[in-house]
Formats: structure tokens, C-alpha cells, sequence
DNA sequence: CTGTTAGCGCTTTCAG
DNA sequence: CTGAAAGCGCTAACAG
């Protein structure tokens, strides 16, 4: 691979004017210019961003720390944040998480030598001490999913119990009195809030929380699934469902059905995120909207004003669900 | 942040020193290696990434391209990788290309140029000439989904057409005679394959092959839910549909729903790539498997073979469909 | 076992 | 507008 020095060889000029045309510094003749980029050209030179970056402490790159890399979740986000990115001509780093302090603690750590000018995080498992520490570091942060008092602007967060709310509240309007819940983990602040929401909608229609009506799952399609086979198997009567998210809805639909029952006819399901499969599905399911789209959007667009363009844009840090109502529910 | 010459300072020995602890060099006094270590913790030190990177021209970290960044087919293989290398601690960077040559080209230049000790190719816009000359650069590359004969010890592949093959050979096996077929983007290579393979089931049951129910979808889910739409206003009878991967097999089901078929009675439908989802699916989903996360692991560990261990392994370059039969194909 | 000394490839003052 | 020179933080011979 050619160096800055090979190229400045062959065009006659000193290493320092190559590095401007590199870097469009406008300070350049027009003449010196052509002569370095053909030079540039002929040698098919191309910058070695490592080099660039311990020089100029600068790296052109966010690091992205999402839980995991798959399910339908977190890949809209991060697609989202790379296009944001990728039109200014920025790159992303992704490391997963996997909801383990370690893990995020070391995908953190990863991100960091790596000399990214800023991060933006969706991590579950380490503290708000640990983050409102981090945040104090000379790497700039975002933060998804997660509220941290000292650094407020740059938390981006649902109501996730409002969410969790609206999801029960729709199933009581209907006439549902006897309603499921299948939750996140709970050590997770929104499936937390989610579940919150929930209590909060049957205590104001007057219902006790019935905690043989309860399971937690863990967020994954498998779990919903069992959740459905555990709350089946109690013998409980209940006409609704509420799911902790869409995955675990569409395990808890699945094993439904296995279990002989007619959807929405016999039992009435309501999920969250409204993820893309949610309107494929049968029948198309009811859910809380969850715009991870615009999650990402707003932390890129953090970023991007914040440290690299030093303006203040004022972003959205909190927004509010709604529930988008299809054909997995039905009136009592 | 501390950099070794602080630590090196602080604990009273060169840097040099500091250096082989960090890198775990044995040739290190126990007690040397403890003095250094108490001076690292104390001054939160942490190498720079970069700076090593830089120095020992190796970083540790491999460069992966894949073509989406969401969907239930890249997730699980990013994921397998990530989970190969994060047990040899080794890093991965993902950077989607977009199924678009400049985007793909620009991804892997970038990977490149941040010193990535190897790259992992699933790219569907460049060609293979381009893929042959990128492998006598210094960046070793693994494919997956692409086979280029100049390199094909590095090429991971499923054997489409065969998979093609299947898939529609089981329904003309129930009896089917009239099929339609929803295709993935004829352009890439891997939709052509299955798409053959279905020609091929076809001719060897003497059907020929009827224009009018093929359909060319985007592998995403609207265009499956477009296809059907499209085939079922085309008025032409068809018992049966296979679609070229499982997103587009849920919106055909969807639409069809929509136009008032029962699934599977009026309707059988199949798949391709057993996404985790399609076990969740209402019918059940017929479909080909995929072995995404073997892809993966093979790509790996031919990383770790060849690249960091400098050892020669047998990797397992071409494998065989397997047909999951569930609920959504019945009898003609 | 440990220290000295060149770089890795590029950016960035500072002069001119 | 352009060049010289001093690093960025770390590794890797080479001595000792």
C-alpha cells in the first residue's frame, strides 16, 4: 500500500501539501492540486485511517453498543443511525452487548481505544453511575433506552409505561377483565416500566393484579411461547394477552394455537415495538409503536451537531407511544 | 487517558516494560509485572487501539461486510461471527453494503484502511474479477455466498440451486401443478440459483414453465405481499407458491390472506432460509434451511486458522439444503 | 529480564 | 501557498 511519502515523492512536493489535498484544506494551488491527485491516482494511494486518527485524534467513527446484533429490534436502529452517518461521510463501529455488564463494559472499552469520537449506547446491564461516569470521559455519549439524570439531553427514551399503559387500557375498553401479562425481564428498566404501565390501567379500572396471571419472559419469540404454555397450563381463565414485546407475542400466538385456541376469538393479543413482521403477521397484531427509527435518528443527529459541527441542536430526548391497533384484538 | 509512558514513569521502569505486560510478553519478572500492573490500575490506563495498531500493523479486529444490517437473515450470522472471534478476543467491525457496488466498494476500502487484520465478504454488487484482485492484496478475505474460483478454499456457500430444486419438487411430490414462483432480484446471483433450480423440478415433471406466475420480488417482505397481489390478479389458477426467501414467503401469506385464500388449503406455500420466524408463522412455514450461522462459524474460523494462527484447517466450503417440512404445504 | 531507539503513516504548528 | 520538523501512543528489534 502506497504512503503520504510515496506520493509525495512522485508528485515533487513535501509530504505536508499531500496531506492538505487529502484533507481539501483549500490552501492548496489549483496547479499542486492536479499534480498530487494524479500522483495519488497512478499510485492508487488511499489514506490510512489509523495513522489519520492517532495523528489527529480523530477517527471519523461512533462506536454503536446495541444488546444484540440480531432480531428485529436493534437492526432498524442501526441501519438508521449508519444512513444518518454514512451521508456525512461518517462510519459506525458495532459491538454487541449482550446485555451483560462485562460484555458492554468491554464493547465500551473496545470503543473507546479504538479512538471513536463519540458513542452511542443501548445497554441494559451497567449502572447509571457507571454511564454518568463515562459520560465525564472525553468520548462523548448518547444514550438509548436509558435515563440518567447528570446527562439528561442526551438520553433518548420512550414512556415505556405510558406504553405499557395503553396497551391494557385498549384491552379493558374492550371489555377484556381477565388479562395475561407476559413480560421482559424485569431487571430491565423498560420491560420494568412496560409492566408498571400495565398495574397502572387494571388499578384504575378497579382490577386487582392476579399474579398467577403473570410470567416473565426474556424478550425472545421462545420465551413468549412458553409463557403461553405456563399461563395455559395454570388453568386460569383469561381472554387477553399482554406481551412485552412483539417477539414474544408471536411465540405466545404460536403456542396458542397449539394449545387449540382461536385468535383473536378466543383470546385477544397485544404486543410491543411494532416491528416490521407485526402487520405479516395472523392476525396482524396490535401494538404499542415503538420508533426505533427515530431513536437512531435523533443520536445521530446528537452526534453530528454536538461534536462535529460544535452547534447546539436542540433533539427530542423523550417520546411518546401509541398504540397502533390491528386485528390480534377483540371485544370481550 | 493515561498512555504507557505515564505508567512507565509511574512505575519506575521503561516503557518498553509496560508494553510487554500489556501484551503479555513472559519475559517479564513477576515482580516487575506487578509493579507495572499496580500502575495501570491506579492511573485507569488503557492502550490505545489505534496506537498499537499502528505500530504492530495487526489490530485485532475483523472487518465484516453485510448487505443489510436488519432483517432476520444477516442478525444471526453477524451474531455467530461475533461470538467466534469475541472468545479469542478479537473484535468485529460491520459495515452494511447496501447491495450497491459503490457502497460495497466504499465499505470494504474503509475496513481496509482502519487495518482490519481480515475481512468477511457477504456482498451481492461487486464482481468477481473485483473480488479476485482484492484477494492478492495484504488483507486476506473470506466470501460467503459468492464463489470465485481463483479463491474458492475462502468462498462459503449454500448450494441454491438445489435448494430451489427442492423446495419445489415437494409440492409437485403433493401434487401441485400449477406454481407459482415469487423470485428474489434476478441480478444476484444466489435468487438466479434457487429460481434455476425451480425450472429444473419443473422440467423433470415435464411442466413447463409459465411466465405469467413468476413474479420478481426484492427479498423483503412488501415485495412478497406485491407479488401475490400481482399473481392473484393475473387470474391465473395456481394451487401452490415458492418464494425465494421467507420474508417475501410471509407478505405473499399476508396479501393472500388479504384476497380471501385459506392458508393452506387453497393456497401451499414454501419458503427459503428458515429464518427464526418462520416457526412462528400461522401456517407453520415450509421451508429450505439455510445454515446462516454455520456460514458464520466457517468464516471464523478460517480467520482463526489462517490468519492468527498461521494454521492450515479444513473448512467445509459447500453445503447442502435440507427441506423443513411444516404446516403451510398440503396436498393437491 | 530490561532499556534504548527507531519507526508505523499521518497531522499540524511554525517558518518562509 | 509550501516545506521542515515535531509528535500521536505504541511495538519491535537490538543491545546489554
Amino acid at each position: 500500500m502506497a504512503t503520504i511519502y510515496q506520493v509525495s515523492k512522485k508528485a515533487g512536493v513535501s509530504l505536508a501539501t499531500v496531506s492538505r489535498v487529502v484533507n481539501n484544506n483549500p490552501k492548496v494551488s489549483e496547479n499542486t492540486r492536479l499534480k498530487v491527485l494524479k500522483a495519488m491516482q497512478e499510485l492508487g494511494y488511499r489514506p490510512n485511517a489509523t495513522a489519520q486518527s492517532l495523528a489527529s485524534n480523530r477517527s471519523n467513527s461512533i462506536g454503536i453498543v446495541v444488546s444484540e446484533l440480531e432480531g428485529p429490534f436493534f437492526g432498524p436502529m442501526m441501519c438508521e443511525i449508519e444512513a444518518n452517518f454514512r451521508s456525512a461521510n461518517k462510519h459506525v463501529i458495532i459491538a454487541p452487548g449482550n446485555s451483560d455488564e462485562l460484555q458492554e463494559k468491554s464493547a465500551i472499552d473496545f470503543l473507546i481505544s479504538r479512538n471513536c469520537d463519540a458513542l452511542i449506547l443501548y445497554v441494559d446491564a451497567v449502572s447509571d453511575d457507571y454511564l454518568a461516569e463515562l459520560a465525564k470521559g472525553d468520548t462523548p455519549i448518547v444514550l438509548i433506552n436509558r435515563q440518567v439524570s447528570s446527562i439528561a439531553d442526551r438520553c433518548i427514551n420512550l414512556d415505556n409505561e405510558q406504553g405499557g399503559y395503553l396497551a391494557t387500557k385498549a384491552l379493558l375498553d374492550l371489555g377484556h377483565q381477565h388479562i395475561a401479562y407476559i413480560a421482559g425481564p424485569q431487571w430491565k428498566v423498560d420491560a420494568r416500566s412496560r409492566f408498571d404501565g400495565h398495574c397502572r390501567a387494571l388499578k384504575e379500572a378497579g382490577i386487582e393484579f392476579d399474579s398467577s396471571l403473570f410470567y416473565e419472559g426474556d424478550y425472545h419469540e421462545s420465551s413468549g411461547s412458553e409463557g403461553m404454555l405456563y399461563l395455559h397450563k395454570t388453568g386460569r381463565p383469561f381472554s387477553a394477552v399482554v406481551c412485552g414485546n412483539d417477539q414474544m407475542a408471536s411465540g405466545a400466538m404460536s403456542a396458542a394455537r397449539d394449545c387449540g385456541l382461536r385468535l383473536p376469538e378466543d383470546l385477544s393479543v397485544v404486543g410491543f415495538d411494532d416491528a416490521l413482521f407485526a402487520r405479516y403477521m395472523h392476525p396482524k397484531l396490535t401494538t404499542v409503536v415503538n420508533p426505533v427509527k427515530e431513536f437512531g435518528a435523533q443520536a445521530a443527529k446528537w452526534v453530528l451537531a454536538n461534536v462535529y459541527d460544535k452547534s447546539k441542536v436542540e433533539t427530542q430526548t423523550v417520546f411518546e407511544p401509541e398504540l397502533r391497533i390491528r386485528d390480534s384484538v377483540q371485544p370481550r
